[in-house]
DNA sequence: CTCATGTCAGAGGCACTGAGATTT
DNA sequence: CAAATCTCAGTGACTCTGACATGA
């Protein structure tokens, strides 16, 4: 186990540090966290036969109402391009149903159907499982205030963004 | 501009609400902050031939001195398969050198050059700066709390990990 | 024999672009 | 005419897996 390292190393050989510059570095530590977040949830919606799109496609149908595809790309913040196969997912699954808006031959009309309502409550509670999964660490109070802090955050970003998807 | 929805909308057409469940979902929350903060330090650093991992492969050279591929893997993050090219990029343009290392055949011995210390220097700027303009809108205070929150969360799940890149 | 290392080739999920056909 | 909608095809960066040859 020779080295010619003139360096902070332990003993046996595992080398482990995080260099200081990164150690709280936040651009750093955001992509980690969201990393991890990603992780856990990703994980538990497909152990579903879910993804968190689908969970945000729903949301938006069953508190805003039916919509055209372009109005739930612009809520959800998925592109229109994406949005397609998406909905293929949720259609195929029974979901929802798309139907051509009679007022306006370009659109579709994307509905939520009973099985789509009952799923996103099932979502729902898997949800707010998962949260808590990816929040373990923090007391309530220290939650509260992460989703404070990260809110600022994208508000201050969200309006250097081009909005490419509504342009 | 007819339309058949029965929903919230603002008048001229625009439609921009986010549905309550997704306004404050912690895992969405981290996502879209990191992505806002992975354009801002990627853009930044690009404009001046960089990319995230340069900084994090010479921070570590630089603090714990010269290693071996996959030593700085570790310490990074990054997977030894990813850090091949990276290293190439890094010695191209003369920041890095890539010698076999006698004491042990398998390994390759990088050391950080004259011209790697200054493009590290150079980089400390620019990130000083780079991570101000995505913290923006929080306090000195704020800001510190956010990374010790991002902190804790990064410690809570990092036993989690099946470490794939040192097994 | 085992394990670690460096390398390559590639999968898979994701954000994003561009263009075409249709309709307003 | 310009603009919006839906769709498809494809790029590019990133994380991650698998396998291989070499050597400890």
């Amino acid at each position: 186990m020779a080295s010619t390292e003139e360096t902070v190393e332990t003993g046996d050989g595992a080398v482990r540090e995080t260099p200081e510059r990164l150690r709280r570095l936040p651009s750093r530590l955001l992509s980690m966290a969201a990393a991890d977040a990603d992780r856990v949830v990703g994980a538990g919606l497909a152990a579903e036969d879910a993804r968190k799109w689908h969970y945000a496609v729903l949301a938006s149908l069953r508190e805003f109402g039916p919509a055209s595809q372009a109005d739930l790309s612009r809520r959800t913040g998925i592109y229109r391009s994406d949005m397609v196969g998406l909905l293929n997912e949720l259609a195929e699954r029974g979901f929802v149903e798309r139907a051509p808006d009679p007022a306006d031959r370009r659109r579709n009309v994307i509905t939520l159907t009973a099985q789509g309502r009952h799923r996103l409550e099932r979502l729902d509670e898997l949800q707010a499982d998962l949260q808590d999964q990816v929040l373990t660490p923090l007391s309530p109070a220290e939650r509260e205030l992460l989703v404070e802090l990260l809110l600022r955050l994208r508000e201050h970003h969200e309006r250097g963004v081009p909005d490419a998807w509504d342009a």
